[in-house]
DNA sequence: CCTCTCTGCCGCAATTCTGCCGCAGTTTTG
DNA sequence: CAAAACTGCGGCAGAATTGCGGCAGAGAGG
C-alpha cells in the first residue's frame, strides 16, 4: 500500500492547517473538512486510511460522524475535542473511535498516535501471512513464497493477483463483495474504482484457465465473487 | 476466543488492585506483577492478550519492557505513567505501545481504552463470521455464499430471488403479504407494483420445480405467500 | 534513459436480471 | 349463473452488470 490518506474534520481552520502540516511532513496525504457531513460524503466517495474528527462541529458532530462511519467501515478514527471530562472520553471511545485526544494537544503526539495506530493494524494483519499454505482444488497458495502452484507448476501470479486469490481462498465459504476486496486487499483508502477488482479477477481467471486448474472464481451477480472447486 | 488475559505491571500495589478490580468486573482474567522482569518472564511462559505497564518500576522499566516484548510479540500494550510531558508520551508511543495514559487516570477510561483496542484488533482480523444457513425441506439457503442448494445441487438463484426466498424461509411459520415483501425485500422506497412479487415468486417456483425440491411456495389468496415443505 | 511489468481505466459487446403486459384459468361475490 | 377480482405464465424489452481486449501511466530495474 502506498501513501496513506488521512481525512481531518474540524471547524477551526487554524487547527486544520497545523495538523495537516505536521501529518504531510510525515508523508501522509491529507484532506481537510470544516464539517462532519462533508467528511462523510467524501468518505463514501473515497475511503481514507484514518480519520481525525473534532467533536464540536456544525451540522453532524463528531459522535454522529463516528457512528455513521462505523456502520460502513472499520477505518481507524481519532477523536479530538476540547471537552475533557471522563464521560466525554469514555463515550467517544465506546462509540467506536480508536483514540481520544484532548485539545489543546501536541501535534507531535497526534502524529505519534497516528503512527501507533497504523503500526497496530499492520501487526494485526502481518501474522496471517506466515500461515501454512492454503489449498483449493488442485492449487496451492503459499503465503511464504507468495506463489500459486497448480500440481507443482508455478502459475506466476503478481503480488496483487496473489493477494486477491489468497483473500478469496481464506474466505472460500462465503461470497466476498467488491467493496470488501477493495477494503481488505487494496487497503482502506484505495482511490480505485470498484471495477478494478474485476480486472484483477479477470487476470486470475485467465491464469487459472491456462493452467487448467480445478478452481473457478464465480461471479455473484450484483455483488462480488466466490471461489469454488470447479468441475472441469 | 474465550476470556481475555491481561497482565498488569506496576510497583504500586494500590494501583494494581484498583485496576485489576475494574478489569475483572468487565470479565477479563488479570494477573498482576510488581516489576517488569516478572511480567516478561510470565509472558514467555504464557502470552497474554494485553499488557498494562507502568513506566517507573524497579528493575526493568516500562520502556524496556515494551521494547523487549515487542521483539517477541505484537500483543497490545498500554503504558501508564505519572510522567506527563510531551516527549514522554511520544517516546512511549514510538517504542511500540498502543496507548499512553497519564496518572492519575480514571479506571473507567482505562477499561474503555482496553475495549477499544480489542475492538480494533477484532475489526482488523475478524474475517467476518459466518451466518447460519436456513433449511426448508430438502433445500439449504446459505446467506454466506448466497446460494440455494437442493441436495447439494446449486439452484442458481438471482440476488432478488434469493432475498425473497430467504425472507419467506425466515418467516416460514406464517404467510407473508405482498406489501410486506415489497417493504422488506425491495425496500420501502420502491416504486414497483405489487405484481412484481408475483414475478419473482413465479421464477422461484420454476427453479424449485426444476430441481424437484420438496418445497413449495403456496399462494394465500388475496394476501400473499407462504413457504411449505411440499409432499411431492 | 530505456525497457519491462504491473495495474487501473476505457469502451463495447454480451449476458443477465427484472418489471410489465396480456391472456387464460381460477376463485370470490352478488 | 354472470361478473368481478385475483393469480399463473410465457414473452418481451429496458436497464444494469459483467467480460474482455486494448491502452497508457507508474514504477522497478538495468
Amino acid at each position: 500500500m502506498g501513501q496513506k490518506l488521512i481525512y481531518i474534520a474540524d471547524d477551526e481552520v487554524n487547527i486544520l492547517r497545523i495538523i495537516s502540516g505536521f501529518l504531510e511532513k510525515e508523508g501522509y496525504a491529507v484532506r481537510t473538512f470544516t464539517d462532519g457531513k462533508a467528511l462523510v460524503e467524501a468518505f463514501r466517495q473515497q475511503a481514507a486510511d484514518l480519520l481525525v474528527i473534532d467533536i464540536m462541529m456544525p451540522g453532524l458532530d463528531g459522535y454522529a460522524v463516528c457512528t455513521t462511519i462505523r456502520q460502513i467501515s472499520s477505518v481507524p478514527i481519532i477523536i479530538v475535542s476540547a471537552k475533557d471530562t471522563e464521560p466525554d472520553r469514555i463515550v467517544g471511545l465506546t462509540l467506536g473511535s480508536d483514540d481520544y485526544l484532548t485539545k489543546p494537544f501536541s501535534p507531535l503526539e497526534l502524529v505519534a498516535r497516528v503512527k501507533s495506530l497504523f503500526r497496530r493494524i499492520e501487526m494485526d494483519q502481518a501474522p496471517r501471512d506466515l500461515q501454512r499454505p492454503l489449498r483449493v482444488g488442485d492449487i496451492v497458495i503459499d503465503p511464504n513464497t507468495k506463489q500459486v502452484t497448480c500440481r507443482g507448476q508455478d502459475l506466476q501470479f503478481t503480488a496483487l493477483e496473489f493477494a486477491v486469490l489468497k483473500y478469496m481462498a481464506a474466505n472460500r465459504r462465503r461470497a466476498v463483495s467488491r467493496e470488501e476486496l477493495l477494503d481488505k486487499v487494496w487497503g482502506f483508502a484505495s482511490s480505485v474504482e470498484t471495477r478494478a477488482t474485476d480486472d484483477t479477477v479477470k487476470r486470475i481467471r485467465k491464469k487459472l484457465r491456462a493452467a487448467r486448474a480445478r478452481v473457478e472464481v464465480e461471479t455473484v451477480w450484483g455483488f462480488g465473487f466466490r471461489i469454488t472447486e470447479g468441475d472441469s
